[in-house]
DNA sequence: CCGGGCATCCAAACCGCTTTGGATTTCGCC
DNA sequence: GGCGAAATCCAAAGCGGTTTGGATGCCCGG
């Protein structure tokens, strides 16, 4: 347990070889019952854990998942991105992987998945917050380093392994709610609409409305990064208006705690006045828990995702030929305190 | 720029040696302007790109540097925590190094570290979250593993390199801005008191009410993990009490987002009713700028902190035997809309 | 008693790079 | 013209594992 030997000294202080000591300690049968137990017990007594460079030299795996975040504050800062991280992070160190996350400026994240592939610093990636025009997928093809995406890429949903929770049901079910709430004016505060997620949100937002006879107010609907302030600005802007909306379909509990001020602001309450509905990614710092939550919300853990995510990326990695898979998860809808009646003038 | 080449096909198509390839492509001196110039071209022409496993091990450095984050929810959940990492791992990239990032159990915190020791996954790590009772800082100078702490360990300041905010000063200027305004009343809704951080932030707290003969009312003092319902709730039966606080020093923006929400739903106005001051780390989702803030802060961006952690653990490995070196930063106070004069009853 | 089969174990090659310790050539200078 | 220094380049020895292709010894049936 300290100083740190290596499978010669091993060996030698056993009187085996190395490929005995190797084979001992990696679970293969050519090697008797009690040689192994010798050899296990040598090994933890004089602390010896193989160097990992030379095993993954040796053995071409570099056991690491790769993650590249383009420094651009669209993406890393997102704490979405953390709680991701996180849920796969445990599913790797659970299998003996190691994640690598590389920061890198904006125009050179190409280059960052060439480095992967070329210098094989990681087994695999994972595309995170695919966009309308996505073309990683391709490169990564190309490079023939096996990824999975958080999220999809529109038009290579069959041919990729990717995750996503089913954004465009959740908002249609979000928006349903409130159409049957009696609400008719809905303004959207979406994400980012060069995003995938954003954009299928969008249309079941729509979709809900139409199947209605709606049409979406353009004045009532925007797409921006998730911040407080974008929710507090916007919402406070929609109620100031002549024709406000009675209610808000939120992308982020960021944004939607936003808007939740911006009515405090106005004098109205939340649920009553006004009603909410927001989506809720689980994190872990904003918890929207309890007996009644305080945003009715369609819920979806992306820790989970996370977690499943690393996991077909590993098997993608231990079963090279396979079909690509997939996991399509439903968010929960969830009623809290934010949602009421729409309010009779 | 394809294929993948490796040093001893390049040499061979050189017609070089590898020790002359190698050192052509690294630097070195003892190769003429025009074999290295050669050689470069060839180099990139077929693509090559030294195998990072097989670097690694010739040279004994791993190039990466380790972050050690407990699953447990007190600390990776953190977005301060992502901030952070963005910051670093820039450093890292701009100087060639990988960030390896391990979520474990908790109790496996100690392995872990032993783990990047032994099989040498990395070159250093940086230590988060730094506790009362910290004792991490003792395994990694046993385990002779380069170290950076981001806060700092009580008791152990001169032996080790930290990177870390002036706490205590920040505190004891945002404590004395609300007594100079006239607040007498002021809660505190300080972090994880286990935390070395939330401790030197009570102490300015204190410091700076006991400078004016004024001692805190426990009941207006609580610790917690910083979530907005933390704040939410905590200001809300405050509010309640029979002697209520007219202003509230938070720990984080997230918590007070939370106390300004319970103020309008008691049908205060913040910044006129009852008073803010919180400490924004300037994180990238939660922006707190503009021409007049929302919130009146101390501010620090922990993005810059992670940039020089970074720098200082690279400067630590660079240089073997330097001595400990730290870096005290000091939050701005900025004066936003939360705060205003003590209201007269 | 002999040869095949099985259980064990080992020497050596290999992974792809860096680096040591020369070997060879070139060049300036006396 | 000869000689040492400087400039170039190279073969080979690591780095610390894994893995191939046998050896060796033992047991058993014929």
């Amino acid at each position: 347990m300290s100083k740190g030997v290596n499978l010669k000294e091993l060996s030698q202080r056993l009187n085996l070889s190395q490929t005995t000591v190797s084979r001992a300690l990696n679970g293969y049968p050519e090697v008797s019952a009690e040689t192994r137990k010798r050899v296990a017990e040598m090994a933890d007594k004089l602390g010896y854990a193989p160097n990992s460079q030379a095993r993954r030299l040796a053995t071409g795996r570099s056991m690491a998942i790769g993650h590249v975040i383009p420094r651009s504050i669209h993406e890393m800062m997102n704490p979405i991105f953390l709680e991701f991280i996180a849920g796969a992070g445990e599913t790797y160190s659970q299998h003996g992987y190691d994640m690598i996350i590389s920061v890198v400026e904006d125009d050179r994240e190409e280059d960052a998945y060439r480095q992967i592939a070329s210098r094989k610093k990681a087994d695999g990636v994972i595309i995170h917050g695919p966009a309308q025009d996505e073309h990683r997928h391709l490169l990564l093809k190309e490079l023939n380093l096996p990824f999975v995406v958080h999220g999809r890429i529109p038009g290579a949903e069959k041919e990729t392994s990717w995750i996503d929770m089913n954004n465009r049901r959740a908002f249609e079910r979000a928006t349903n709610l409130l159409l049957d709430l009696g609400h008719t004016r809905i303004a959207l505060l979406n994400g980012l609409e060069n995003m995938d997620f954003a954009r299928r949100r969008r249309r079941g937002f729509e979709d809900a409305l139409s199947a209605r006879n709606l049409t979406p107010d353009a004045a009532l609907v925007r797409s921006a990064d998730m911040t407080e302030p974008y929710g507090c600005d916007s919402a406070m802007e929609m109620l100031n208006s002549d024709n406000p909306p009675t209610a808000f379909l939120v992308s982020s509990m960021i944004s939607a705690i936003g808007v939740a001020r911006a009515i405090g602001q106005c004098g109205l309450k939340t649920g009553k006045d006004v009603s909410i509905i927001t989506h809720d990614d689980a994190l872990s710092f904003l918890p929207n828990s309890g007996e009644v939550p305080i945003f009715t919300c369609t819920r979806s853990s992306v820790r989970y995702a996370g977690e499943k995510a690393a996991d077909l990326l590993l098997n993608m990695i231990a079963t090279p030929g396979a079909k690509p898979t997939s996991l399509h998860l439903d968010a929960e809808l969830i009623l809290g305190q934010s949602t009421g009646p729409a309010p009779t003038r």
